[in-house]
DNA sequence: ACCTGAACACCGTTCAAGT
DNA sequence: ACCTGAACACCGTTCAAGT
């Protein structure tokens, strides 16, 4: 998990607790890893300090010694589920379906944990897991050939792109859920298509001609379609100069 | 603003107002723009029923007759706001400049209220702006000859990629202000920067070797890279068949 | 070194009661 | 038709006090 070599960056929400040595019932990692299965069972928002206490058997307080605020044991979080996105070492000739393999592990990750992206909003994530995804998709890109300038970038748009589709992916929550289940997300999808079918076809006629694609509109497709035009025109650029 | 025309979505959060005649100081409308003055000056967080009721002379309670709930205040919002997207009439012969200057237009509007991307999503924008500025977006796709399929994922992919970028640019939110101030940004950018130059080579080449980059990295060319790859990428499939 | 209960300053929402 | 105060059931966080 967490490698005692590297420091946290110094922005980290977090107290020093360096001196821990019995495992405990109430640890860090086990208010880590209670709080995820908290997430993966009822969602973002059923998460608040007292329930996760409550989970623990342990008064809400009691957690602030160990993870500093509900914001720093989101950053654990967060770096914890990172940990699972899965990042093939580098190979140059492969570079392209390598970096398409990672955007997949990572939309995996994601709808594994529908809340996950949302929990990554506003925060940089640079504990342990998150450093050794990134080492790994640069080293990726380094071996696509791209330049400094150009991998960089490249990165932060890979992220960018990836998140941008599962935020959408697994933005509605349920109260009791974490995400609406396959058969109340067709029901949506089902009103938004009648609804938009029934607007005024003078008004709105590319809507309208549209309405029964927008209902059928495969996700899994759509995020194929989307690394492959990332991917291919990141690769592009880096054979044009 | 509101058309009265078209009927509302089914799963508007809601009360039914048709029968609103006077314009008095507190109404849905000056509650939409009260919220939308805090939020721009204040960000998210500050956003409360209490503290909007307060900023209109009202009591909290008042404003559920008028707006439903929280959740259904920020329907309106999120719409309002999206009515500031400029989309322009289709040209086939322009067709992938425009679908350019809509995202541009699409992130200008983001920036300008930061808080804008966080709030959209988990809804399903089907406000009137909404519907003109999706009209709109498929009127310029049609122009260019996707076929009713890739139009329909282009558009949704365009959003997707748009928000992406801007959720990433506008995520750190100050407590007092809506946005942290450019020179507390560069200040996260160098702290990061250093942090990253900062870690052991052997196991991190490519970050340390990189640390530079990601101080530098521009967001504005980040920003048409990506809509460069991705409308050229659309192009090139609407074309391959 | 760790955990506690109680308190502080907030939330969104409901509802009976007013005009 | 519109607005109110008070109450309900929550929040995150602090802190003196315990062991």
């Amino acid at each position: 998990m967490a490698d005692p070599e590297i420091p946290p960056p110094p922005w980290q929400r977090l107290p020093d607790r360096s001196s821990r040595k019995r495992r405990e019932p109430i640890s860090r990692d086990a208010i880590v890893a209670a709080a995820i299965g908290l997430l993966d069972r009822e969602g973002l928002s059923a998460l608040s300090m007292r329930r996760l206490g409550e989970e623990l058997g342990a008064g809400a307080a009691s957690l602030y010694w160990h993870v500093g605020s509900k914001d720093g044991l989101l950053d654990l979080v967060l770096d914890e589920l990172i940990g699972e996105v899965e990042v093939p070492d580098p190979d140059p000739a492969r570079w392209q379906q390598q970096l398409k393999e990672t955007a997949r592990s990572q939309r995996r990750v994601s709808l594994r944990h529908p809340y996950l992206v949302r929990v990554s909003i506003g925060r940089i994530p640079m504990g342990p897991n998150a450093l050794r995804v990134t080492e790994g998709t640069l080293a990726i890109l380094r071996a696509g050939g791209l330049s400094p300038r150009l991998a960089v970038q490249g990165y932060l748009l890979l992220i960018d792109t990836v998140n941008g589709f599962t935020v959408d992916e697994t933005g509605v929550e349920d109260g009791g859920a974490p995400q609406l289940p396959p058969e109340e997300l067709q029901k949506v999808a089902d009103m938004a298509r009648d609804y938009i079918a029934s607007l005024p076809p003078e008004q709105f006629p590319n809507m309208t001609d549209l309405a029964g694609e927008f209902a059928f509109s495969d996700p899994d497709e759509r995020f194929e379609i989307l690394i492959d035009i990332f991917v291919d025109g990141l690769a592009r650029r880096a054979a044009a100069r």
